[in-house]
DNA sequence: ACTAAATAGTACGAAATCGTATTATTATGG
DNA sequence: CCATAATAATACGATTTCGTACTATTTAGT
């Protein structure tokens, strides 16, 4: 009944959005090399994402997902008892989403839902005892990975990645609905 | 026929695996910092990868993926006529999720497909004119956004941060099938 | 209090991704 | 040359994501 055996892809040179070197996003505004270089950027940033999407999801029981990981991360994390709507602005994710999500997690008895006692409409959503070990396990299973990448890295080199990355994406996610 | 009126999403401080401030991977390790602070950096990643695509197909006509955008710009900037499964490889994503793309592409008459007169097994993509112009397009509105990007912040804390992102791809990448 | 608008969650359907199995063709070994 | 293995593409089904529509409940306005 469960499938998803998934075999590893090959293969190298992996782009997000077709793009390599330098790019001539259209060879007809005056910033383009300006343009181009933050292509690259988002480019990396896709590939990395995939890459480290894979990583950890092979680190994941077989079948699950990074998705269904981060909500179990989440509750620990910040806490017990959200809402489903709340999880789901959290997550960016449509409600619909976290919807099908949380049947899953509750599918797997990792999570229990309980009807919201301050808004009849509305749930709570629980971790269970065994929804903690998956995550503990989880977090071990991918501590490791990690740990092999703070070897090839030095801590001052991630350390100094992360804030700037974190400048990009609250601009980006402050511009986002301001359009 | 044509569905897909994406409706922006709202709210704020959205977290690709539920992780937020400092983590405590496991309370169990020595690196704890090290590796949370890796955590942190996919984290910001993560988010960042999916502002970036929303922003990105909301640029693009209604319907279209970046996954399509980004194979009519793989054959201009790389070139036309290469096989389904060099596209794979070269996005690194199973054969069958190419065979998909490349039908919509084809559909839309974005691309051409025809036997490879070198495998008969196999064929060749090639972009039409209508694939051109699509592509020419999408470039454009894309450069408008990464434009108001580069408004926010200085090529060189841009330029600065490409290629370590691109130390971690490359490391990623490599130490993807070696284990 | 009562009706209308807003809100929480879900059912449902469409599309993308991806694994397995199948078909057609090419490469390899004897 | 023939049989077997390898390879390219696809058919097919499962799962995830997400938009629309719907139901139930709460909030607001009168």
């Amino acid at each position: 009944m469960d499938r998803r055996s998934r075999a590893r892809r090959v293969g190298r040179l992996k782009r997000a959005y077709g793009m390599d070197d330098k790019i001539n996003t259209s060879d007809a505004s005056a910033g383009k090399s300006a343009t181009a270089t933050a292509f690259e950027l988002f480019n990396e940033i896709g590939i990395i994402e995939q890459l480290a999407r894979t990583m950890f999801e092979a680190r994941l029981p077989d079948g699950f997902l990074v998705s269904h990981f981060s909500v179990l991360n989440h509750l620990i994390r910040v806490e017990d008892g959200q809402t489903p709507l709340v999880l789901a602005r959290a997550f960016q994710v449509p409600k619909t989403t976290m919807t099908h999500t949380l049947s899953i997690l509750e599918k797997h008895q990792l999570v229990k839902l309980t009807p919201n006692p301050k808004d009849g409409r509305s749930k709570c959503v629980w971790l269970t005892a065994k929804g903690r070990k998956f995550r503990e396990k989880a977090i071990q299973s991918l501590a490791t990975e990690l740990e092999v990448l703070t070897q090839e890295f030095s801590p001052e080199f991630i350390e100094d990645l992360v804030p700037k990355l974190t400048r990009i994406r609250a601009y980006m996610d402050e511009r986002r609905d301001t359009e």
